[in-house]
DNA sequence: CTCGGATCTGGAGCGCGCTCCAGGTCAAGG
DNA sequence: CCTTGACCTGGAGCGCGCTCCAGATCCGAG
């Protein structure tokens, strides 16, 4: 199987190389497998997952609510337990989305007044 | 003309004191008046403000963001300006809702996954 | 006049999410 | 071999947006 080179996977996934051995150590990807002498591998499910939490992340959800992500996952966890988890992250950035229309429409009204020029 | 106390604008807001405070001294907000004794008096057109400056906020637009939204009304700015700047803004907004959407698709997804149930 | 609660100021502290650094290790090319 | 550059670890540092604190001041009720 093909693995990829930290740089390279910065490189393919946009995450710096820092931010990439910060989320293995907050538990937000990995454990990521390792070389003999002790370097890392990436596997392309690695930068898929990796691109998951870049996902959330540019939606602002925190780290914390990352770590609930990946502990969802693990099977001590029902489904029902799960869906109930995944509902309420979607409720938490559909709120979100309703206070940026807010701001746009504050900022539509602006644009409007000076005439839309 | 009446005028609130600080606790009666954090009650009306839901904006802390220390954050009242904070804005004002970052230039978000006043500068507001004052009882010959040091006292702050807020008007109706100052909790108009907040009420802009904490919706921003919510929407995600940092504290010298708002500051340019300050600037931005002060007399030196053209028309053409102002509509610039509110645009820009806009767009950033607008991207921040297609973040929102993205990972709102993989909530949906993983949901649906899990038989929506 | 006195008391006490609200308010004042300046500055320190905090949680988050990185980002940077020192000092050392690994491994491919010459 | 030896060099060189990518990578390793642990920990310090940073910018943001508050939040908290100490010590002083104001002012309405009694």
């Amino acid at each position: 199987m093909t693995t990829l080179t930290p740089a390279a996977t910065a490189d393919r996934t946009g995450v710096s190389l820092d931010t990439l051995r910060y989320y293995e150590r907050e538990g937000l990807i990995g454990p990521i497998r390792r070389t003999a002498g002790g370097r890392r591998q990436y596997t392309e499910d690695d930068v898929f997952w990796i691109g998951l939490v870049t996902c959330f992340r540019e939606a602002g959800l925190g780290i914390a609510d990352l770590r609930g992500f990946v502990a969802m996952l693990r099977a001590e966890h029902s489904v029902q337990d799960r869906v109930a988890f995944l509902r309420e992250r979607r409720t938490v950035l559909e709120e979100r989305v309703e206070a940026l229309r807010r701001a746009i429409k504050v900022l539509d009204e602006k644009i409007d007044y000076y005439g839309g020029a």
